[in-house]
DNA sequence: GACCTGCTGCGGTCTG
């Protein structure tokens, strides 16, 4: 056979796999094996521990995880699935699956995927002869449990390796504590601690991502990593601002149609540009679109978001990957993660960047050719402003945010999980997944398995006695509780756990699709309907809108001249970590922009620090300015996506939290004292953090908790832990205690 | 004035 791996670490690796699979790697043609799959293939083998494969996007990770998954696996004949694959999105199992398949045909493994969009009999003859491997979404595996928990041992009984792809997606969410609950009871139902292989490309903090992964042994978590370095990288922030126009003269392009002339330059080659919002992909794909067309030209923009129907998403993606004609797609974060599309040129982004972790990720889809150097254009629009304006609309907060954002991925700085919070919404939702498999539970075996070391364990036995109380109320009708002290399903809790909608822990809001000619070209969300003969952009191009038909939730619509994007629902606002405010501190303190500013940018960057200077920001607290309410923002962002929220509750309407927070109402006293305790950094009395929150949701269980319950939910999102634990003691009274927790 | 993700079991009808 040839000199496939030349480096001594790479023969070694080679030799540990399993002689079809060492057959396959020759087959594949390539020069040798990765560095990142050298060093996982014995970190997988050689131990039984859990592992974390970080690389830099196309590193070949996949294979990192399965040349020694399916090796160990292969001379496996007892029944039973031998590897669980999980991913965050039904794309990209569908992606692996087909990657997957020559190297397992090779060894012949069966290799299943499973999730929503896979008939009910492929799964049925999947698990009449369960072997080799299953591709599965966090979703599906949450079904299988409560609905086929019987078969779990005979299913899962001889489980060798759960691999986590993407696996940052899964960090900080609730679906992700979601996933590693269910991952706990699987270990459960089968009496096996099974080995958790992790893949991700942008993980900031290993170790606590280790946590997240095995939150019992994070210390036996080897992490497996390459450096990404020796790329090129080329980046370049331009701002815009609204050029001012003399009277009577002609208008000056807008900031939108010179950022299009900018965008338009990518004609003749592979892009993406990340529009930051649905409206804004709409807005740019179809400027550019018309650009194409106005100059005869062939189009070769393309929108790309998630409300738009799944086929012309993949017709979209089709053609990037073959890479025949030149494509700039126009996307939001669904062409982020790791769904094959191919290398592409250069990056575009529009508006400051929200998260360091998802810029790495956007970046990682340019430059992946050797010697070819990754490009990001962040293009940042700003406001006109006049020189007697507020000194807070002078500081260009996204020019700066722009900055600090560079400043941070060039430093290799990532968001890290955040492992505090109660998760009571999840935590009630688990609950009744338990209680459904089980048949029945009692509280303390409740309590045990899901609030042991894992995403639950901030939980005390109070609080969780408080929360099955909850449940429990006849008002809720969750759970009930049976004269053996056993925990039932009760009215209510049948009906959730018996609709499909139950599997999923995100909230969606309801949609009318729209459709021209038959075939639906994506939805809106049903609070902004169109009205019959409105002009509407969508999917790109632009419509009349025929009519609406309420019942069946249907907009028909016909192709028109004229047009703007739909409102597609607001967002969750903020969001920002608290690092990257702080970096936007340092920025306005040392005037350091890294030489990638355009010309407009240095003169918007210096009008800032004028600006901060004039306002004298220095330390921290609240700053009443005539009716205005400033929060200092180096509170920390976390903190204030928080407050925000709370203050929205309230009903306060005008909020600024990029940099501040301003209010123009007047607050009641309790609030602003919890508003002081908390930009203090204390706890603020629970009393008054109780009036901020009144009894709103935001997950998609809230709406079952008691005031106290959400206040100490809340409460925890920013809190140290050994505070979320006082202020949820003294939230929920721990004089109530004990009942339900025999 | 942000973004994204997911979905079972059953009963009915039709096709090969």
């Amino acid at each position: 056979m040839g000199s496939l791996p030349s480096s001594s670490e790479g023969r070694d690796a080679f030799a540990l796999l399993h002689p079809a699979v060492q057959r396959w790697v020759y087959e594949q043609g390539w020069p040798e094996l990765r560095p990142i799959q050298a060093k996982s293939i014995p970190a997988i083998l050689n131990r039984e521990g859990d592992t974390i494969i970080a690389a830099a996007t196309a590193g070949g990770k996949t294979e990192a995880a399965f040349l020694p998954v399916v090796s160990a696996i292969a001379e496996e004949t007892k029944p039973g699935f031998k590897a669980l694959y999980v991913s965050p999105l039904k794309a990209l199992i569908n992606d692996q699956w087909r990657r997957l398949d020559g190297l397992c045909e090779r060894v012949e493994i069966p290799v299943h995927k499973w999730h929503g969009d896979v008939s009910a009999s492929a799964k049925q003859k999947a698990r009449s002869k369960p072997s080799g491997i299953v591709l599965i979404t966090p979703e599906s595996l949450e079904a299988m449990l409560v609905r086929r928990s019987m078969e779990i041992p005979k299913l899962f009984g001889d489980l060798r390796y759960v691999v986590v792809d993407e696996f940052h997606a899964f960090i900080g969410s609730e679906r992700g504590v979601q996933l590693v609950s269910l991952l706990n009871r699987l270990e459960a139902l089968t009496g096996r601690r099974v080995p958790r292989v992790g893949l991700s490309a942008t993980l900031g903090d290993m170790r606590a991502a280790a946590a997240h992964l095995r939150p019992d042994d994070p210390e036996g978590v080897v992490v497996v990593a390459t450096e990404g370095g020796g790329q090129d990288l080329r980046i370049k922030v331009m701002a815009y601002v609204p050029e001012p126009v003399p009277d009577g003269a002609p208008s000056a392009p807008s900031v939108t149609e010179r950022i299009t002339k900018e965008l338009f330059k990518l004609r003749g080659a592979h892009n993406l540009v990340f529009g930051g919002s649905r409206n804004n992909v709409e807005l740019y794909a179809d400027r550019l679109r018309a650009q194409c067309e106005g100059m005869s030209l062939p189009n070769e923009f393309f929108p790309h978001h998630g409300s738009l129907s799944r086929d012309i998403r993949e017709e979209v993606e089709q053609r990037l990957r073959d890479g025949q004609m030149p494509t700039t797609v126009v996307c939001t974060t669904t062409l982020e993660l790791g769904i094959d599309i191919g290398a592409v040129e250069t990056v575009a982004q529009i508006g400051p960047p929200r998260s360091i972790a998802s810029l790495r990720q956007r970046l990682g889809r340019s430059g992946r050719r050797p010697g070819q150097p990754a490009i990001l254009r962040i293009h940042v629009p700003e406001d006109g402003v006049d020189a007697g304006d507020h000194p807070f609309d002078r500081l260009r907060t996204d020019v700066f945010q722009a900055v600090a954002a560079v400043r941070l991925l060039v430093e290799r700085w990532y968001e890290p999980p955040e492992r505090r919070a109660l998760h009571l919404s999840t935590l009630l939702h688990q609950a009744l997944a338990l209680i459904a498999q089980r048949g029945g539970a009692s509280a303390r075996w409740l309590y045990s398995s899901l609030c042991g070391p894992g995403p639950f364990e901030g939980v005390t036995p109070q609080l969780f006695a408080a929360l099955l109380r909850a449940m429990g109320d006849p008002s809720r009708a969750l759970i009930e509780q049976g004269p053996d002290g056993l925990l039932m399903l009760g009215r209510e809790g049948e009906r959730l756990v018996d609709h499909y909608g139950f599997f999923a822990v995100f909230e969606t809001q309801e949609e009318y699709r729209i459709a021209h000619a038959g075939r639906v070209l994506g939805t809106v969300p049903v609070d902004t309907p169109l009205a019959p003969d409105s002009y509407v952009v969508f999917a790109g191009r632009r419509w009349r809108v025929l009519g609406v038909d309420n019942p069946a939730r249907l907009i028909t619509v016909e192709p028109a001249g004229a047009g703007k994007p739909p409102s597609f629902g607001g967002g969750d606002g903020g969001g920002m970590h608290d690092r990257l405010v702080a970096e936007m501190r340092a920025v306005y303190e040392d005037g350091k922009a890294l030489g990638v500013l355009n010309p407009t940018g240095i003169d918007l960057f210096n009008q800032g620090r004028q600006a901060y200077q004039d306002l004298g920001l220095s330390h921290t607290g609240i700053l009443a300015a005539g009716d205005r309410v400033l929060l200092l923002p180096w509170v920390g962002a976390k903190k204030l996506e928080t407050l925000s929220l709370a203050l929205k509750m309230r009903g306060f309407k005008t909020l600024r939290f990029e940099i501040g927070v301003e209010v123009n109402d007047a607050l009641p006293t309790q609030v602003v004292k919890a508003l002081h305790d908390i930009a203090l950094g204390t706890p603020p009395d629970p009393m008054a953090l109780a009036a901020m929150v009144s009894n709103k949701a935001t997950y998609k269980f809230d709406g079952f908790l008691t005031e106290e319950l959400l206040c100490a939910d809340f409460a925890s999102r920013w809190l140290e832990p050994e505070s979320v634990k006082e202020v949820a003691a003294k939230l929920v009274g721990a004089s109530q205690s004990g009942s339900l927790l025999k």
